[in-house]
DNA sequence: ATTTAATTCGGAAACGTTTCCGGAAACGTT
DNA sequence: AACGTTTCCGGAAACGTTTCCGAATTAAAT
């Protein structure tokens, strides 16, 4: 059984192909009278546009790319929960992939889009650099950065971007540690060199201690994966080191940080304080509860929705917005 | 500047379109030599196939649809993960919908399925009814459920499923609680009437108590929403009854329980034991460490996404798996 | 050398839209 | 009544593939 098209539409409606069409896209210079008659005859026969012809003509389609990038974390899912809502709303539909690492991640989704005429790339997290200018001039579609570090180096004007100040956040919790009476605070990083949030946040931190006369120790670093393993691992690593305090740098590594403190006999936050960050909703039913530098995740994904719908349909271009974060004092951090 | 289409190939190559559509879908009857040449020229040129004028042609696309059912839990994104990378593999597109409620989600479903010419459709969570089988039998594309409940008189011919045994699973669970001396237990459980997760859950509850010859008590029960927030809220409630365990039907419920019993001043697992369901990561990073029934859901992802390729590519048909859970004992129940 | 079969290829139609271009109808203006 | 405008509409080309059909070439068989 075909497929009714444009063409049965109008023969039953007794109009030309275009007026059809004028009507699907609610097009002017057509009159009322017919414009209804043909949606009288559209709804009676059930009748379905043909969205791959429609795309080929257009030379476009529908479909907002979203590369998330790294472990698919309850961060991304709150954040691609938000993106759906709002471009569902603009009848768009989104596209997922996920890539492990960032390595040519850019090439790879200039790839994608083109071959899949994408109108549109949203990216969730990795990091750009100066060197990744070429491939976003070759991109010829909107670009829309979420939670994504970007060199100071690279024009603005090729991309849209919202993000956190992942330094001033990472400052303002090691802070807290600090005025907090710790000099001896622990850090769990992450993949080094690569990771542009990880390093944004390290120097933060030794900023930070220097900036309040404490000198840095590399032996109280250890590094993970972002998951709550490579928290535990790491902390291990820390357990036997003299500090007071801890500052990982995602929750989920925090909550395997206070894990392995717990195993070994010692408590959370007497023995030592952990500092957290991110505000996953576990870090409030915690026990002890998470102090965490709280960044706004279902805020991040709705605005990323809007952002990318203004771009696409309101012309916008260059939109860069800084969202603000907030330290959440919990339980696992402690005066001393 | 128009894109490079096939026929400017064919002129580079000095062959016909035909022999590039051929190379292009790897079909035989093309000598390796012309083929090497054409593959030669489409690299030179940098070409890229235009989806939509193939889709087009074909009548359909390479996108599966997934509709996520529910609020989207890091549950979900376990398995959407798994799910791309298979289907990613096999050259297909996943195309993200999400639904707070099972409320006419098929309908939509198939009106989206339509219009976006998907050639596979997966569910995640929700329910099925046989009431739906009008619907199933209107959708022409394979449907993969994954982990919905669906209703036994459902004819099992319409679709392909893969899930845990709820009912199995939860009788499992209480039965430990039950082994390990605790007779007045309670549970936390979630949406009356409609949720067929929750409802078979609680029947293998009720059964499970009966087998073994203890009384129901109604005032035992609590109702949430899969969420640890509703977990707290409904252990509240609980808290002045006279019971030594709980089962809460999630994990994230079951974290809220023990959280509220914390606040109060007492203890898990020494005042009163928590069983929780699922098996989220974040269980085994709890403090105290959650005794849950696992479900594997990194596998039951990776195996959804072989079932949709099996029944795309392999014209496989009415494939259900029922997966198997496993109890997983931490500390956060005790004997009495 | 001739016939037959197998292999490899090219042309053209078709998929269902959108849009350009031009024409008809209706109206108002002189 | 003749003209110019505006409004509304239809036809046909084009988008870039796939696939059918048949032709050309080569190999195999007699």
């Amino acid at each position: 059984m075909r497929n009714i098209n444009i063409k049965d539409i109008a023969k039953a409606a007794g109009v030309g192909v275009s007026t059809v069409s004028r009507v699907l896209n609610n097009q002017p210079d057509v009159k009322t009278e017919t414009k209804e008659k043909v949606q009288r005859v559209m709804e009676e026969l059930h009748y379905i546009p043909n969205n791959s012809a429609r795309n080929l003509k257009r030379h476009r389609t529908n479909h907002i790319g979203i590369f998330a990038i790294g472990a698919f974390s309850s961060f991304f899912s709150e954040v691609i929960e938000g993106i759906e809502k709002i471009v569902a709303e603009g009848d768009y539909s989104l596209i997922l992939h996920f890539h492990q690492s960032n390595e040519n991640v850019l090439a790879s989704a200039v790839q994608f889009a083109l071959e899949k005429k994408l109108v549109g790339l949203i990216f969730l997290g990795g990091a750009l650099s100066s060197e990744d200018a070429p491939l976003l001039n070759q991109l010829k579609i909107p670009v829309v950065f979420a939670s994504t570090v970007i060199s100071e180096d690279l024009s603005r004007d090729l991309y849209n971007s919202i993000t956190i100040d992942n330094y001033k956040a990472a400052y303002e919790g090691v802070s807290y540690l600090i005025e907090n009476g710790h000099k001896n605070i622990g850090m769990i990083s992450a993949g080094y060199g690569e990771d542009e949030v990880a390093e944004s946040r390290y120097r933060a931190f030794k900023q930070a201690l220097s900036d309040h006369g404490i000198s840095y120790n590399g032996d109280y670093i250890s590094g993970g994966d972002y998951s709550m393993a490579s928290g535990y691992r790491a902390m291990e690593t820390l357990l036997d080191k003299d500090i007071t305090a801890v500052f990982a740098i995602a929750d989920a590594m925090a909550i395997g940080a206070i894990k392995a403190i717990c195993d070994s006999g010692m408590n959370v936050p007497d023995n030592i304080s952990v500092l957290g960050f991110d505000g996953l909703e576990v870090g409030k039913y915690y026990v002890p509860t998470l102090t965490t530098v709280e960044q706004p995740t279902k805020y991040l994904g709705v605005q990323t929705g809007h952002m990318m719908i203004d771009v696409l349909k309101n012309n916008l271009k260059n939109q860069h917005i800084v969202l603000e974060t907030k330290l959440t004092v919990g339980h696992s951090t402690k005066k001393v």
